[in-house]
DNA sequence: GATGAATGAGCTTTCATTCAT
DNA sequence: GATGAATGAAAGCTCATTCAT
């Protein structure tokens, strides 16, 4: 997730990622990412600015590399509909693969703590972009009924995000059955009848 | 949205309903929300025993309120699909006339700062419990695709979310036409075709 | 013990008594002394300047009662030595039986709580005074060794003091016997040999 | 008296103590204590956990440097009253010297302030065990009569604290001789005639 | 480069006191 | 006289950040 980045980095970042999820921001102190990530606080202002520039990094890492997760498969000349329900199953597997990296993103991309800067340079690397080009081709192709793609969008990844949430909470279980029910579904929403 | 709370309790509830909307739970401080509330931070401790207890008192107020307004119109003998659409209308209204109330919940339902007793008390004034009992309803007449009922509730509030998500971030802008269409995709997501 | 104070005076003092002897000063609030006493904070300062002055009131109240209560029988034409030995012993059953109001000259005697001229007003009713005048008789009748009767009335009254804070601490049990002893070796402690 | 902590701790720990003679525990601020120390009040909490902290070091501290300076000279072969009064000359010495010192055991021995865990540990180092050790020896030698070792020391150790409070209050002067003349009169208070 | 002691602004909370009712 | 809501200064404590070593 942070090949970029050298150790002592990685391991902060890392450190930082699973403090954020265990325990709210105000709890995850300097001095605790110092502690169990093995780095002085020091060096920690070395290699990082500040903590917000931390987790900005955290923020711009993790939707770089969940673009790069979903959009796995995608560049190729098979039906739309197969790309679309792989980037979706991407979506889906990634979200319950790594957790941690999901509810963070959950967290913080509506957060004053993430600068718009990291949020557009994250938009570069994510997955938002090619996505919606793709669902205005099913639009195009009549595959998918007239409306704004960005509506489309947002509608089925606000489903997989609840879906996946509800998994984490162990309100529900996702079964390889359910995901295939899941994406069945969500093309249904916006297929034309 | 407040109604039965004194005067000064209210002006405490909405004043930190606004500053956390705002700014993080950190920035926002017992001293600023005494000061843009008009009431010293004594009197608020006289009022509320915590800066937890307010954030917590905030979130019951709020989601009764939402189960409130979600189930006007819910207990008549019309159709399922009447009752069902009408809940998700008024939920999609309820997010876009209270974004604070809604964003507030979406922040902080997943938050240690909310008690699980919070949770449990609001879980009775919400409108979780009996929109799941509809959806049951629905799978049972044969409306809905057999599928766990709270994988469903959950694949399409999260729909909602995002998009009312994205048209308060201004990435789409919803109008009534596409509230009529985003009803019927969600309906067509589950519905057996 | 207070009986010169009307009925809400007496229930302040008592109460402050008691919550001083049970938590500490710091934590001996106005408002728990207003709570535990069933008087409002509005009326304890319609009685009271302030919460320095209960206490000063409390320790001038004590003093006074110990040392009408101390010279009891002390004004007799009895030998110097029954004279005594009745004061001592007066002086112990005293802080046995008022255990808190000892505590509370113990604890606050020496402290920048008690204004000077608490201290002053309260010397004047206590039994310091008329005991030391005895010591000095003592001393010239030959019964006590040349020394400083200041010096003698504090050895005896620090043995008294520290037997009965062990007794009132578990460390030790003060039965009849011992108080007769504990008189017999304070004589024995200044007696010419 | 704080040889064994660092510089820091030192300043720390000898500003508090002088605070806490001059002022009331809760007029002894951490803002104060870390002015008149010259160190911040972080790093006050850098190297104590807290207020209370502070002050149950300074108990354990000062109890062990008054254990040792008291049993000075009184692991010897000499008669029991020699020990016996070297010790108590010790104490009386002792308090005079360190006035600061002797003026907190005093005032904070009894205070829920200091935990039983320092009392505990205190114990170990102080004087009280060893001493009793020989007034039950000095009953057993017939020198002293027939009374609680425990009793004669509270009544022994009474008299020391109040006449060094007297002197230290200016309400009397004690001198060499007054000494010598108080530990006589400490021996005949427990002495078979 | 690495360390962690030191800093001090700012946090939540308490509480003696006041005053409108 | 009685009440208790309201006040706000000041308390103990935390923590992002700096900097001498």
């Amino acid at each position: 997730m942070f090949e970029k980045y050298n150790k002592v980095q990685q391991a902060i970042l890392q450190t930082t990622l699973s403090l954020l999820i265990e325990k709210e921001l105000q709890a995850t102190s300097m001095a605790l990412i110092a502690k169990k990530s093995g780095v002085s606080t020091g060096s920690i202002y070395h290699y990082f600015e500040s903590k917000e520039a931390i987790i900005n990094e955290l923020y711009k890492a993790i939707v770089t590399f969940n673009g790069e997760t979903v959009l796995n498969g995608f560049y190729t000349d098979e039906p739309i509909r197969t790309r679309l329900e792989r980037a979706w199953e991407n979506m889906i597997r990634l979200s319950l693969r790594y957790p941690e990296g999901f509810q963070f993103i959950e967290q913080y991309s509506f957060s004053p703590y993430i600068y718009d800067e990291s949020k557009r340079e994250a938009y570069e690397g994510g997955w938002c972009g090619p996505l919606g080009q793709l669902y205005a081709e099913a639009i195009e192709a009549k595959l998918f009924i007239e409306m704004d793609p960005h509506l489309l969008v947002q509608m089925h990844y606000g489903s997989f995000v609840y879906v996946v949430k509800g998994h984490l909470n162990r309100h529900l279980t996702l079964t390889d059955d359910r995901i295939k029910q899941l994406i069945e579904a969500t093309w249904n929403s916006a297929a034309v009848q």
